[in-house]
Parts: C-alpha cells; sequence; structure tokens
RNA sequence: GCGCCUGUAGCUCAGUCGGAUAGAGUACCCGCCUUCUAAGCGGGUUGUCGCAGGUUCGAUUCCUGCCAGGCGCGCCA
C-alpha cells in the first residue's frame, strides 16, 4: 500500500543499527522512525528528525548524526535526493516515475485503498447514541449518529471486527412516566407531573390508539402497561426509521429489560462478588470503585431489594466482554462524563484492563444556530430540535459532513444558514465538487474514446510540480485512516479530503488532462486521467468512511 | 469545593508521537472561463497560539499554577 514509505522507514532504520553496530553513534536504535511530510514543499517529500533525536545520545551535533546515517543510506533508487537541513533534518525527495508507482497501487485495491490492518484482529463493542425510547432523537442524538456510524467505518477500515450497538433504555420509572403520559394524551385527561410533554406524546397517542381502538377500554391495570408497551414500540420504530434515513445502521439494538429477563444483572453482580470488589452496607449491596480511582463507591442493589442503573451498566459491560469483545467503546455527551470513572473502574473491578479493554469518548455539546441566532434548547418551551427536522432542513450528506468536521471534544456551532447554502461555506461541497469535476473529466475522456488504462501508464510521465503534489497527497490517505481509527478521530479524514481536494483544483487549474481539439491522447493525457481516477478512488473512499455520498453531478 | 472539556487571524475552526517561517475556510482587495464542471484557481492583508513559570537542542503541543467560558458530581433514570 503506502509501501515507500514503510521501505523508507525500514531502510532508516536499518542504516542508524550500521551505524550504531559501527559505533560511529553510540546510544540506542529507536523502536520506531517516524516519516513526517513537510509542510514546506522545498524540504522534500519525506522527512525525518531522527538525528536530532539520536544526537544526545550520541554525543555529536545532530547534524553529524545526520550525516552518518546519510552515508549508510545507499542503494534506494527510489530516492532521488537526500538533503540535510536546518538544525538537522534529513529531508528525502522522491524519484518521481517511482513515486507515481502509487497509481497502479490505488487503482489496483480501488476501495480497499486506505484499508489497513492495525486493528486486525481485534473485536470492538462500539455503542452510541443509546437513547431513551421515550421521544424522538435530538440535536444531542445527532453528533453521536454521524461521529459514531463514521467511526464505526473507520475502525472497520483499520481492519477491526466492529459492531455497532445501540442500548435501549427501555426500563424504569422514565418508561412508566411515558406511558402514562401517551395514555393521559389518548384519554383527554392532563399529563401527569412530571411526565412527557409536546405534540409528539399527542400524535403518539393517536397512532396507538388507531393501531388498536380497543386499548382504550381496557381496565385500568391491564391499560397502562399496554399504553406503555405500545407507545415505546412506536418511538423505537420511529427512531430507527430515522437513523436509517440519516445513514446510521446498528448490528444491535440491545434492550436493558432484556440484561434484566436473562438474569444479566444477578450474574454481574456475582461475577463481581467474586472478584472481590462488592460489599454490603446498610442494607444495600456496594462495588467498591473507589479502589480504582472512582471518587465514591456505587450502589449496585438498593436496600429494598431492587437493582440501580448503575447495576445495569455493570451487568452490560461484563455481557459485552462474555460476548468476546476486546474493546469496548462508549460514546457519551459532555453531561454525562461524570460517568467515565465508574465505567472504568467497574472495568478494573471485572478484572480487566481499564486503559484497554474500554474507551469512553465524552462529546461536548452541539449548539445550534438559525438567522444568526442561537436557538435555546428547552423541552418546556418546545423548542427542541430533532434530528429529522435538521435532516430535513439541510440534506443528510452537510449534517453529516458538518458533525464529523470537528473533534468531538471541541464544542461545536452549526450555522442552519450556512449548512443550507450551496456554496464553499459548506465544506462538504467543495470535497464533493471535486469528485463530480473528475467524473466529468473522464466521463468526457469515454466519450473521446481514450483507453484509460494501466496498460497504457508511462510513470515517467507525471514531471509537474502539481501532480507530484497530487501523488504526495494521495500517498497519506492510510496512514489518515490508521490514525483516525488508532484515535477514534474520525474528523482527520474529513479534514484530509478537504486538503485533497484543494490539491486536486490546483492540479486542474494548471494541469490540462483531456486533449484539445483534433488532437490525439498522449502518453500524459493517459498517465494525468489515471492521476484524475485515483483521486477519485480515494475521494470516493474517504467520503464512503463518512457516510456521505460521492456525486457524479452537481 | 472536586472532576472533565475548551481558549490559535475580525468570525468559524485545523494543527500528526514535541519539529523547520503556526495553517485552512470565511470576510476584504486584485487578477483568471472565445476548449476538460468558476460550487473552481492564483496573488495580497490579518496572530502576545488565554496569562505566568518549568522540562529540552527545540513547546501551540508535555508538566505546574492562575484567569475566562461550558459541563458534571443521587440507594434518579
Amino acid at each position: 500500500m503506502s509501501s515507500q514509505v514503510e521501505q523508507l522507514e525500514a531502510a532508516l532504520k536499518a542504516a542508524i543499527g550500521r551505524a550504531i553496530s559501527n559505533g560511529e553513534i553510540s546510544g540506542q536504535s529507536p523502536h520506531s522512525i517516524t516519516l513526517e511530510r513537510p509542510k514546506n514543499r522545498d524540504h522534500g517529500d519525506y522527512a525525518t528528525s531522527v538525528a536530532l533525536q539520536l544526537a544526545k545520545a550520541a554525543g555529536k551535533n545532530p547534524r553529524e548524526v545526520a550525516q552518518i546515517i546519510l552515508n549508510q543510506l545507499k542503494g534506494l533508487d527510489s530516492i532521488s535526493a537526500l538533503d540535510i537541513a536546518g538544525p538537522g533534518f534529513i529531508n528525502i525527495t522522491l524519484n518521481r516515475s517511482s513515486q507515481a508507482e502509487l497509481i497502479s497501487i490505488i487503482l489496483k485495491a480501488g476501495k480497499d485503498f486506505g484499508h489497513g490492518s492495525a486493528l486486525a484482529g481485534v473485536r470492538i463493542n462500539l455503542e452510541f447514541i443509546s437513547a431513551n425510547p421515550t421521544g424522538p432523537l435530538h440535536l444531542g442524538h445527532t453528533r453521536w449518529a454521524a461521529v459514531g456510524d463514521a467511526l464505526g467505518r473507520v475502525l472497520s477500515a483499520a481492519g477491526a471486527d466492529v459492531t455497532r450497538e445501540f442500548y435501549i433504555n427501555d426500563r424504569g420509572n422514565q418508561m412508566d412516566l411515558f406511558g402514562a403520559s401517551v395514555e393521559a394524551a389518548a384519554l383527554g385527561k392532563a399529563i401527569p407531573v412530571d411526565g412527557y410533554q409536546g405534540q409528539y406524546i399527542s400524535d403518539l397517542a393517536a397512532q396507538v390508539v388507531a393501531g388498536n381502538p380497543a386499548i382504550i377500554s381496557l381496565p385500568e391495570d391491564a391499560r397502562h402497561p399496554a399504553f406503555r408497551e405500545a407507545a415505546y414500540a412506536v418511538q423505537l420504530k420511529d427512531q430507527q426509521r430515522v437513523l436509517d434515513n440519516f445513514g446510521t445502521h446498528f448490528d444491535i439494538w440491545f434492550s436493558e429489560r432484556s440484561l434484566h429477563d436473562e438474569g444479566a444483572v444477578e450474574h454481574g453482580v456475582e461475577k463481581l462478588r467474586t472478584k472481590g470488589h462488592v460489599f454490603e452496607e446498610e442494607g444495600a449491596t456496594w462495588l467498591r470503585t473507589t479502589d480504582f480511582g472512582d471518587d465514591k463507591d456505587r450502589v449496585l442493589t438498593k436496600s429494598d431489594g431492587s437493582f440501580t442503573y448503575f447495576s445495569s451498566d455493570t451487568a452490560y459491560y461484563i455481557n459485552k466482554r462474555e460476548r468476546g469483545f476486546d474493546i469496548c467503546i462508549y460514546m457519551l455527551g459532555a453531561d454525562h462524563h461524570g460517568y467515565v470513572g465508574r465505567l472504568k473502574a467497574t472495568a478494573a473491578c471485572a478484572g480487566d484492563d481499564p486503559e484497554y479493554n474500554i474507551h469512553v469518548l465524552i462529546g461536548q455539546l452541539v449548539k445550534i444556530m438559525e438567522g444568526g441566532q442561537e436557538v435555546k434548547l428547552s423541552k418546556r418551551a418546545g423548542t427542541i430540535i430533532t434530528l429529522e427536522e435538521l435532516v430535513e432542513k439541510t440534506g443528510v450528506d452537510a449534517a453529516r459532513y458538518t458533525l464529523i468536521r470537528y473533534p468531538v471534544d471541541t464544542p461545536m456551532v452549526m450555522d442552519i444558514d450556512v449548512l443550507k447554502r450551496n456554496t464553499n461555506e459548506n465544506p462538504v461541497y467543495y470535497v464533493q465538487y471535486a469528485h463530480a469535476r473528475i467524473t466529468a473529466v473522464l466521463r468526457n475522456a469515454a466519450e473521446l474514446k481514450i483507453s484509460v488504462d494501466l496498460k497504457g501508464f508511462d510513470s515517467s510521465q507525471l514531471t509537474h510540480d502539481r501532480e507530484n503534489e497530487l501523488l504526495g497527497k494521495l500517498a497519506e490517505f492510510p496512514r489518515v485512516v490508521a490514525s483516525a481509527a488508532e484515535m477514534r478521530q474520525p474528523h482527520r479524514i474529513a479534514r484530509y479530503l478537504e486538503d485533497l481536494a484543494g490539491t486536486y483544483h490546483g492540479f486542474y487549474a494548471d494541469c490540462r488532462v483531456l486533449p484539445m481539439g483534433e488532437e490525439n491522447a498522449t502518453p500524459l493525457h493517459i498517465a494525468r486521467l489515471l492521476l484524475c481516477t485515483s483521486t477519485k478512488v480515494v475521494i470516493a473512499n474517504g467520503l464512503d468512511l463518512l457516510g456521505v455520498s460521492a456525486p457524479e453531478r452537481m
């Protein structure tokens, strides 16, 4: 894949190893060498600062160390120039035609280009959204609906075996209150104190009654659960429909009730008890999470014998691990960050490594602007914005892309008015436009009956600076995907795509791709068309990782 | 009080395991479509990287303290 980079890294490492065994440098060989792409193109295609890092232990100045490494670094025909710059950076310039070989690598890999094996064999449970089935999904869920889905795709691309899971909080007081609210609405009675308000409750009531008119005349003690269950079913189905429309799909919808029905909660408590972190006090059963850094111990079973919400969470974690997942990723809103400590402590209590087996991502809240004003979200005032409404206003691609584009630990502001615009203020269009533009060029090539085939590819044709720049950018894609997966940051893909799109537009402006007029297609035209095709593949693959479409025309 | 997140250009934000002259978009000014999608390209202007110390060849990045903003700290769910 990016084998050139890997080869270079290996060659550097070998060169350092030889210098050390010669005694030219003292110290240890670093466990890994990182090549970076310099911001400034005068610094070559790749650069490394190993010489600076080794200088101290070697007792020599960094430029000397760099020279020693270079002396050992011979016989790589893919390199056209090696320079020592500044305090001791080694700058590497690749042989251009060798760099152009990337095109055949991309075209042969196709949809798989960018995929890697860093997480091969790792089973990951990715849990996100996990809303109560007591109302529509709103803005607070929307960020995760987009980012969680993209992260799932990115982790899969890194080779992980990913299961996306939605935990349905379908148990407890809130469900009863929800049922009672819908029931009251159906019967024309007042909504209970602390009950659920809003138009959607009346709508649900109407749907429930329409689906089963006899429900109203049930005796009271049968009517109450009947309303709760019917409303639950309708609301859950609605959430599933909205997410499906948003392009976010789950492998498992996991019911909290099912944990209790199958005795998993008791099982979880017993398992923790065998690990020695459970104790009884004041009639309640506790988990000593303070053994592992939590700020207070947590109750598993209340003094009245019933289970706490925390006990469900604990049991659910244990259940996931027993189902064979190596890593459990939780994506929570900032208003739940207080749970991180106890979740990690729970994992530790279960005998797991909280640094590896569990990973909690905290997403800061999203603010929304419309008409130049912040929309204050308030259930009481009826100004909640649902995921569905957001999509209606902006479209799936713009909403998803914008939500994914920022790291989740920064609070973000979504400006609805900007998202509605089809301009460059809306970066999704910038990227999509590049894809559509390439597609148009390739369409025209097909009409001219130019055969765009690797057989006719002469890599030495690509000598223009713009071509070189574009090739370099394409070569970065696999590393971007790998780091997005490793750091759980899908926004890196989006930023990369914007960068790549910009590089392509620059190439397009300066390099004519198709023959003009009656001109025949030359090897240069073919090579450029193949470069375009490669770029199209990478943009499409990147957008796919975000769940955003790659349009053929715009 | 304790804990988590944030503070980078007028605005919205990137910034790879600590690297070279801190970057995009937007806004503002100036150029570029008698041949491939101008939703584009090129050029110009914009910085106390919140403040103060520390670690080192080197800090926007790591550590400590402080300032400002957001959020959270139930035998609730």
